[in-house]
DNA sequence: ATATATGCATTAACCGATTAACGGTGATGA
DNA sequence: TCATCACCGTTAATCGGTTAATGCATATAT
């Protein structure tokens, strides 16, 4: 057993056991019904498959029957696995979840192959998935281009453009509403808010959220008091010389939990004290925010659920169901921690 | 473009072209040099799979090349995400950022779809992937079974049994010195070692270097000393009662950082102030060290690198080279925070 | 005695590409 | 005039499976 084997093909096996390569099919895929099999031919062919360690060949499968029952999870840049928070661990640890139960693998795409759409939705629709989980910004064009060949696909974290796309969303817009109204309601007048990509629709539809509420409050919310940063490796310059200002903010909403906390470090360094000189609001809740000083309180999205939520309606649409609702949008909740100076609970 | 169009291959191109599928082939692969084809042709080519919307099927090529420029990543359980470190995220990081320079695809395998070990290296082995690179367990038969075939993979974080498997791994014996060493320093003689899975080389061995800096010390760790905790969800009564104790330690060394900051809540929620009355280390020195309450000190292993390093060498097996060294062990450093007590700096 | 059913398995075609080997011009040189 | 070469491409086989249609005994029904 211990030599390099020459590849073992459905021939061999049926010729050790006798029988043709169609027998040993349909033995193998229990195609019990569409041909009958003797005990003791089924017998023959499972020892030969043993004795000369088998192992069907999932390429040459998938090539008939045009199905490989593996999905990807496709996202924007590798780089999104740099992030401080667990945002992608959560989000994959619940697709591979579903996937699993579902006997589905699961394959990763973080874009830069070919760099532009069409080579993209090359890599995507070469035949080696059945369907894509969409991690992406919303003026990406692949999904178009997926939607007109008709592939399978779902976005997630994200609205769609068409009305034909199925989609798996938080409401970020309420989310960044909950968020800025958490903070007017703890007094704070001065609120900033620090935006993610302007390609991305949860950065743009939190940021809204914020603009509402803080005209609700009859605050209207000047265009300095938004700082753009997508990442916590972001240049924060612009936050720190907010700082610095005579009329220093007095309250931090950041798009995302990563980001919040590295607004906690530069407050840290500025030696603010959190939250009694500013306070600070994060977004996705993961579980990151338990564990920071102070603990941060945070606008939760049920990343995993979510993403199971992704994986099911995708595998519905490749197995050609019609899931009746286009969009699945999930409700964002506020979980206070000690960021803000609420108390906790 | 609206419509689902239909299957568009290889031979809709030639015939549009009015050439053979081999010619179109050539001109698609640039294979120059084998045939000889006219810019006339080739320019007639390659407007025929514009108009047609040709893209060429991965999974067809795949069975002849016997390739898919696809390589696994495979772990033990998708549990692994549920981690509350970064870690399994700074190497996806790291792998992808390799696979993508390499132009390589990844997928990824969380076990538990067959369970046992012969099903899954059949889910290894059938064709979909050109190599694996394998996050198991010391005691798992999976990297036996594909040795024996001839298959090409690498161990990562975690050494392998045999002299004949590539491995890319971390001195933990080492790390675990280190951690101890440091918190013997700093004046601690109770130190508890919050121990991972007895199926982990990784966690034996920080153990073990825990235990030869305690000899060293002249210090015999009695049993009740050595804690059991995987994860952070692990039980963490036995920890508790020990905090109780009259003797209670005055140091945790526990062998990953999500697994320390447990401890940290279990301290906190017991009063014990960190480090005044009980120092902790962690393992890895992932980002959130960083931002935890104390930063956390801990043992760090370069996740990233150490991750294109497996990436780098299973290309290299797969494309035939023997790299030269099968060992790949990388050097752990400590990275002093505040959680022990010592000068962070 | 003939028709029908049942049990068991086979043959042929196909999925969508790649690779090795060969073929037919027209021009050039001996 | 005949051989040789360059040029441009084709034919046939193959990768490792699946699916539809068919074949051929033997047993049972009419």
């Amino acid at each position: 057993m211990k030599m390099r084997r020459e590849r073992v093909t459905i021939a061999d096996v049926a010729r050790k056991a006798g029988v043709s390569k169609v027998t040993v099919s349909y033995v193998i895929n229990g195609r019990e019904g569409k041909v009958r099999i003797s005990d003791e031919t089924r017998r023959r062919i499972w020892e030969a498959i043993r004795e000369l360690g088998y192992r069907p060949n999932a390429v040459a499968r998938a090539l008939t029957q045009r199905r490989t029952h593996t999905i990807g999870v496709v996202m924007q840049y590798a780089a999104i696995f740099g992030g401080w928070s667990g945002f992608m661990l959560e989000l994959l640890h619940g697709a591979s979840h579903e996937a699993i139960e579902q006997q589905y693998d699961l394959m990763m795409y973080t874009g830069a192959h070919g760099d532009d759409a069409e080579h993209e939705a090359n890599a995507v629709m070469d035949g080696r998935i059945d369907g894509a989980l969409l991690l992406r910004d919303i003026d990406d064009p692949l999904s178009d281009i997926l939607a007109d060949s008709g592939f399978p696909h779902v976005l997630i974290f994200t609205r769609a453009r068409r009305p034909d796309v199925y989609y798996v969303d938080c409401d970020n817009v309420k989310g960044g509403y909950l968020a800025t109204k958490h903070l007017l309601e703890m007094g704070h007048r001065r609120i900033v808010h620090l935006r993610g990509s302007s390609h991305s629709a949860p950065a743009l539809d939190r940021w809204h959220g914020y603009v509402q509420a803080m005209r609700e409050a009859g605050i209207e919310p000047c265009e300095e008091w938004v700082i753009e940063m997508p990442g916590p490796l972001s240049d924060a310059t612009p936050l720190v010389q907010l700082l610095r200002s005579p009329q220093r903010p007095t309250a931090i909403f950041a798009w995302s939990d990563d980001v919040a906390i590295r607004a906690m470090q530069v407050l840290r360094e500025m030696g603010l004290r959190i939250p009694e000189e500013v306070a600070v609001i994060g977004y996705d809740s993961t579980e990151v925010c338990n564990h920071t000083d102070p603990p941060l309180t945070s606008v939760r999205q049920p990343i995993y659920e979510m993403a199971r939520e992704g994986v099911r309606t995708l595998i519905q649409l490749i197995e050609g169901e019609r899931p009746a609702q286009v969009a699945n949008v999930f409700e964002p909740t506020l979980e206070i921690r000690r960021s803000c100076g609420a108390a906790s609970g």
